[in-house]
DNA sequence: TTGTACGCGTTATCAT
DNA sequence: ATGATAACGCGTACAA
């Protein structure tokens, strides 16, 4: 029933219409058709309204294989998941990754999604290799990021999410340094002298920002926090508990988490061990999801606009991949957020 | 440095390899090196191990664009997540994700996001008719799904995660019905005899698997459940409050959740009102996700493997696409969690 | 076993 | 303004 009654020969059901279909169908020649799809060369607007008008009343698609060997461009690009095993980690990824999803999408792009951790080069390695992308979003950085080199060597168009040093590379980021120094600077003016500093691994770029933000707030006082109440290689839930009951040892004011999923650890073991927030102790996060909202007290902590960094990630790959030149950093607004747990 | 010294002619510093490079190096013809490439069609083993060798050493890499155009086929897959608006959805979409990424990747396909909403074909249409995919995953299938009559009207293969009435539907599902009725069954041998449900839209397969199971037990033994304790259209938290406000005066046993969002809102309004569960309500979850261990206390739910259901769907897809000739309906295991919710 | 020649569906260059 | 024709890089019947 859906089936054109017109078109080829009886029996071919085979309905995959070709740009050589569409111009011997008008009476013109395949070069007219493709010129009146894509804008490019002179054609007569009459000619050009009548092949558009077919295309569209016969659902004609170009092909996308042949369209990518003529122009060498693919109109797809990918987005670089790490693996991530918590569950807290995640929205911030696939937040971004719908952000850019819908920047491709409006441009009639595709996204490809790979997960893959820093250690394994390979899942990159074939889709660049094979030219299945014209160009690359990677989510999270690090401070010697292979990644990164490796796409540079290549010379596929990519943007990080995140800082990197190599000042020639596309990057959109907040301000975690900044947000993170002016938090800090906050505490202080609510009296909050010992402030504790929990954090999970220093390879990534943001919590490497996020834990000089802290030292810079300090150094701008004049004071020199406690090293005995900072953490920096907290992995799982056991060390935080741990090194959340050592700290209630050593007396702080407040507790700055690095991320979700440290503040996370340390909303709950605190809860265990009776302690309460704010009176006892305070906390403060450096990132804020939507899993904080699930806690009977709402937390102190930087908000940043997920779905904004992948949208803007997006554009700006777009804008390089298309010549539009744009600046290499490109900087996003935070929101620091006071609530009950620092009162 | 990186630079392979042999190769084109000076100044041309583009490497980019063909396989006509490889066959002049090697002294052989272009579809020889093809050959064995791709494995198919007679080749001596030694000139075999030369070239395989050579592309190894030099990165060769075959244009993915040209493959496709050759042979129809773009070693890309599609995954389409619905726009979720809510945080405790988004982990059953993107674990899925990721478990079809994994199979992706080791049968050297890409996988390709679109997010889009049941009424936007839009996304879907360019996509299938680019022929920029050789199969597509739905992760959400809909009473009346008008993906499910596109992608069969445009002869795209597919698989649904989630149950589908057309049975020539490839289809990767959990027993949700009798998972549920199972779940209820228990309870009614614990004495819970008045159970509530509350669900939200009822157009998705899903909840209507759930909600029948959840009437299957009743029938099966003989009762009638009281449907004005029967929620079906909860869309937001308010109507969950107040809807958890009436079956409070209305004394019932025991709340079954259709999900992870219900669960959510039921919990926490219960919360605000000082109930407290198990000892004045039990609570059960259709569906847990690991939100719900954020509660202090633990739900009784069922439980799904969800990165398995990515992998599985993945896996039947390609089974389909190469021939292999899958079972329509794969069906997979689940697990009943019995918590403190129900004590 | 290996090479030749053509096709895949589009874009781009050059005529007309 | 439009039409022929040659790439684009690979697979594959067919020939040798």
């Amino acid at each position: 029933m859906a089936q054109t009654s017109k078109g080829n020969h009886p029996g071919e059901s085979k309905e995959i219409m070709t740009i050589h279909d569409v111009a011997r169908e008008l009476g013109v020649s395949a070069s007219t058709v493709s010129r009146a799809i894509s804008g490019k060369g002179r054609i007569g607007e009459a000619t050009r309204q009548r092949v558009l008008a077919f295309i569209n009343d016969n659902q004609f698609h170009p092909n996308a294989a042949a369209k990518s060997l003529a122009q060498s461009r693919t109109f797809n690009l990918a987005i670089v998941m790490p693996e991530v095993k918590d569950l807290v980690d995640m929205p911030f990824f696939h937040t971004c990754m719908h952000g850019a999803e819908e920047v491709a999408q409006s441009n009639d792009y595709d996204l490809l999604v790979v997960t893959t951790d820093w250690s394994n080069l390979h899942p990159l390695e074939r889709m660049v290799g094979n030219r299945k992308v014209d160009g690359i979003i990677l989510t999270r950085t690090y401070e010697n990021d292979p990644f990164v080199a490796y796409l540079k060597e290549a010379r596929m168009p990519f943007v990080t999410v995140g800082r990197c040093y190599d000042p020639k590379v596309l990057q959109v980021d907040h301000d975690n340094a900044g947000a993170c120094r002016e938090l800090v600077t906050i505490l202080f003016g609510r009296g909050l002298d010992r402030i504790a500093y929990l954090g999970g691994s220093m390879d990534q770029m943001v919590n490497l920002d996020r834990y000089m933000g802290y030292r810079q707030a300090y150094e701008a006082y004049r004071r020199k926090p406690d090293e005995e109440i900072i953490y920096k290689t907290l992995q799982n839930t056991a060390q935080i508990a741990s090194a959340v009951d050592e700290i209630l040892r050593k007396k702080v004011d407040c507790i700055l988490c690095q991320d979700d999923f440290i503040c996370d650890g340390v909303v709950r073991h605190l809860g265990e061990r009776g302690v309460k927030i704010p009176e006892q102790i305070r906390i403060a996060s450096c990132h804020h999801s939507r899993m904080l909202d699930n806690y009977p007290i709402t937390i102190t902590s930087l908000k940043f606009d997920t779905m904004e960094i992948g949208r803007k990630a997006c554009q700006v790959l777009l804008d390089e991949i298309e010549g539009r030149k744009p600046k290499r950093l490109t900087m996003l607004d935070y929101e620091i957020s006071l609530k009950e747990s620092t009162k």
